[in-house]
RNA sequence: UCCUCGGUAGCUCAGUGGCAGAGCAAACGGCUGUUAACCGUUGGGUCGUAGGUUCGAAUCCUACCCGGGGAGCCA
């Protein structure tokens, strides 16, 4: 069977393609129809004068997403978007579609993801769920090749792994479970069997959380490593990024382009080393004269670009009035622009006092906010890797520096361009009389943690592992400012369906 | 939970106290190379819901519902 994909491959041969209608243009002797097969898209001619009536009544019954089989021969044509455009010679209908929803006009969040099931035919959305694939098929590969096992953990689960964090309750029977919001635990267990695994699953957070940055459910990979410490955890965490990125702009590169991704960070992802800090340097950057002043010139530029904005705003409403039609839907779309810049400029002008506060008056020991990260990535194009926090602030299993007991042997790694934090990662404590202490004091019960106990009874080594949001990971990429777009059908606060 | 913005035709929006509007989509017509095609005609409304103020409410007030963005929390 052909595809749009091979198209070039049948140049001034005859090929039936099956797919879908993706839009349409037509005068009186002449159709455009653009067909979508699923592997891209391409513009079908018919000319009134070189087919049977039949057929070019079948052309022109057609409707948006109608199903069909055209028939015809490739030829390369540069007015045609691909290169490659098919002269249509038979049209078998499958199915006249009733009237589509999704116009190829601009629609609203809120209508798109009531309609997400529609929604993921549109080129964008294909083109995002195309790199989410290449990057799950990169992640096995990566860790294939290297001797890891992949392991399935449990989605339910008897206990929380972290106690403060929100997890859904379900019946079990006549008992209580939650759905995971981690696979490590048992990662580690594993590990201690097979010595390099890694998870990929579903994990389910309960955080009320509206942000581009939240989903109730997304998909982690966990990798744990028996004898692995710190160093090289952060080793393997930036190898795995850079493998993704570089097989993504390899084999993605058609899909980047369609998302209109800028890949000039990307490609310097593979090439450069990631620069490393600790906790402390970073705070020490955050409370930085330097970071003062470049929130100043910021706040200065965005109350230009405010300015300026509404100067053009106002001179293009003066044009308006007196413009043809084409120019004033001209302008109409370029008024729609500048008023959805004026908002984000208008929100980061309330926010950078606020940031700037929030970074000058950081104190030693607490764990970074939004702004916080945004601040310390706003000096960096490329992924940055954070490592030995307080302890406080992080969780129980994490092992403590041994040159300083405050610290916790924790990794971050941060996303560049606003993306956060995609890694959260630590070598894990290893030693039993320690880790019961650490239960203790972290409030948690020690009866549920019987078998993990285990786990530093029976032959402890000292291991390291972490979690790659792929959710995250998707939207960096494909350089999304909203995860709703990087997995099939997002599940978050206030959406359940479709 | 809190802050903030919004809900008007199938869709995207304008209308801020005085006759319910535009573009797109739909239907019909026109156009020989379009590519978010273009041009013309027609049909299309519970102005989120409930209450209040007013001679008069899409517009003002109150409560609630739904959605966007953000904080907290996190990947």
């Amino acid at each position: 069977m052909a595809y749009i994909k091979n198209l070039s491959r049948y140049k001034d041969k005859e090929v039936t393609l099956k797919g879908w209608v993706y839009n349409f243009r037509s005068s009186k002797n002449l159709y455009f129809l653009e067909l979508r097969d699923g592997t891209g898209i391409c513009q079908c001619v018919v000319s009134r004068s070189d087919v049977p009536d039949k057929v070019w009544e079948a052309a022109d019954s057609l409707q948006q997403e109608s199903s069909l089989e055209v028939t015809g021969t490739v030829v390369e044509d540069e007015r045609s978007t691909g290169g490659y455009e098919l002269q249509i010679s038979d049209i078998q209908i499958i199915q006249i579609a009733e009237d589509y929803p999704i116009t190829p006009k601009e629609h609203g969040v809120e209508f798109l993801m009531e309609n997400r099931h529609l929604w993921l035919r549109s080129r964008r959305q294909w083109a995002a769920m195309r790199v989410r694939n290449e990057i799950i098929y990169a992640i096995h590969t990566f860790f294939q090749e290297r001797g890891f096992i992949q392991m399935d953990a449990p989605i339910f689960t008897g206990n929380a792994a972290e106690g403060t964090t929100t997890l859904f309750e379900t019946d079990y029977f006549d008992d209580k479970a939650y759905l995971t919001q981690s696979g490590q635990l048992y990662g580690e267990a594993m590990a201690m069997a097979q010595g390099l695994i890694y998870t990929f699953g579903p994990t389910f957070r309960a955080e009320k959380s509206k942000t581009r940055r939240h989903l109730t459910e997304f998909w982690m990979i966990e990798p744990e490593m028996a004898f692995y410490d710190l160093d090289m955890n952060m080793d393997l965490a930036e190898e795995l990024i850079k493998f993704i990125v570089k097989r993504v702009l390899d084999r993605s590169a058609g899909e980047l382009e369609i998302l209109e991704r800028d890949t000039t960070r990307l490609k310097k992802t593979v090439t450069e080393p990631f620069p490393r800090i600790s906790y402390t340097e970073a705070v020490e950057t955050l409370k930085s004269n330097e970071t003062a002043s470049m929130l100043d010139k910021m706040l200065e530029d965005r109350k230009k670009e405010h300015v300026d904005l509404g100067r053009e705003k106002e001179e293009i409403e003066k044009e308006r009035g007196s413009a043809k039609k084409w120019r004033k839907a001209q302008i109409d779309q370029r008024i729609k622009e500048i008023a959805a810049r004026m908002n984000q400029v208008e929100e980061d002008l309330r926010n950078i006092p606020g940031w700037k506060e929030s970074a000058l008056n950081f104190e030693w020991g607490n764990d970074f906010g939004g702004s916080d990260e945004t601040i310390l990535m706003m000096k960096y194009e490329i992924p940055l890797i954070v490592h030995r926090y307080p302890a406080e602030v992080k969780a129980f299993y994490m092992k403590r520096d041994p040159e300083d007991e405050k610290l916790a042997l924790a990794v971050d790694v941060l996303a560049p361009e606003g993306y956060g934090e995609i890694i959260g990662g630590s070598q894990r404590e290893d030693d039993l009389q320690t880790m019961r202490k650490r239960i203790e004091e972290h409030g948690l019960p020690e009866d549920v943690f019987d078998w993990y106990l285990d786990l530093r009874k029976y032959g402890s080594v000292p291991h390291s592992g972490f979690g790659l949001g792929l959710e995250r990971t998707v939207a960096w990429l494909c350089g999304l400012s909203h995860v709703r777009e990087t997995i099939p059908f997002p599940r978050m606060l206030g959406r359940l369906r479709p």
